[in-house]
DNA sequence: ATTGAATAGTCCCGATCGGGTCGTTTTATT
DNA sequence: AATAAAACGACCCGATCGGGACTATTCAAT
């Protein structure tokens, strides 16, 4: 369980994950349906990008997002 | 602990966090420095918002957000 | 060290975002 | 039911995204 505290967080992980996988930027643009260049961008931190692409990638890889108040427990 | 599938799951997250603490759209907006116009977007779903100010909302609101891979246990 | 793959950076351009605001609709309170 | 507040939808417009392609750079493996 890896905490997402911001967009850069996010692209480390998705980078991290594409790589688990075995797959290349390109193969996982393809498979996404994004661009490659989107791609690049969003594991590379990319401030602004559109979340709906975002979140395709993330499915795409099969990663799990969960969100808690910061009082709650796990 | 909330699973969050895609940016609508999101927007319902944040529109309840935010009622939660008793903020209106524009007092939340005006807190976290992003339009009124993209905070609402934002509740209902838009599927392409700026990933970038979608996480300041998201650390405005205190929320905490995780990842895992499919497999991994929490 | 060499070689090929993978990643990064840049180009142009159409498509869309996000800003504020005004008018309308929905929700809440009394 | 009446009133006020909050949320929604639409408007215009400048700013930026995201697409592919092409080159340069980094990386891995032999």
């Amino acid at each position: 369980m890896r905490t997402i505290y911001d967009h850069k967080a996010l692209g480390q992980l998705i980078r991290q994950e594409r790589k688990a996988q075995g797959l290349t930027q390109a193969e996982l643009a393809a498979l996404t349906g994004v661009g490659i260049r989107f791609l690049r961008e969003l594991e590379l931190g990319k401030e602004n990008c559109r979340i709906g692409l975002a979140f395709q990638v993330i499915r795409a890889l099969g990663l799990v997002l969960e969100a808690r108040g910061r009082g709650e427990s796990a």
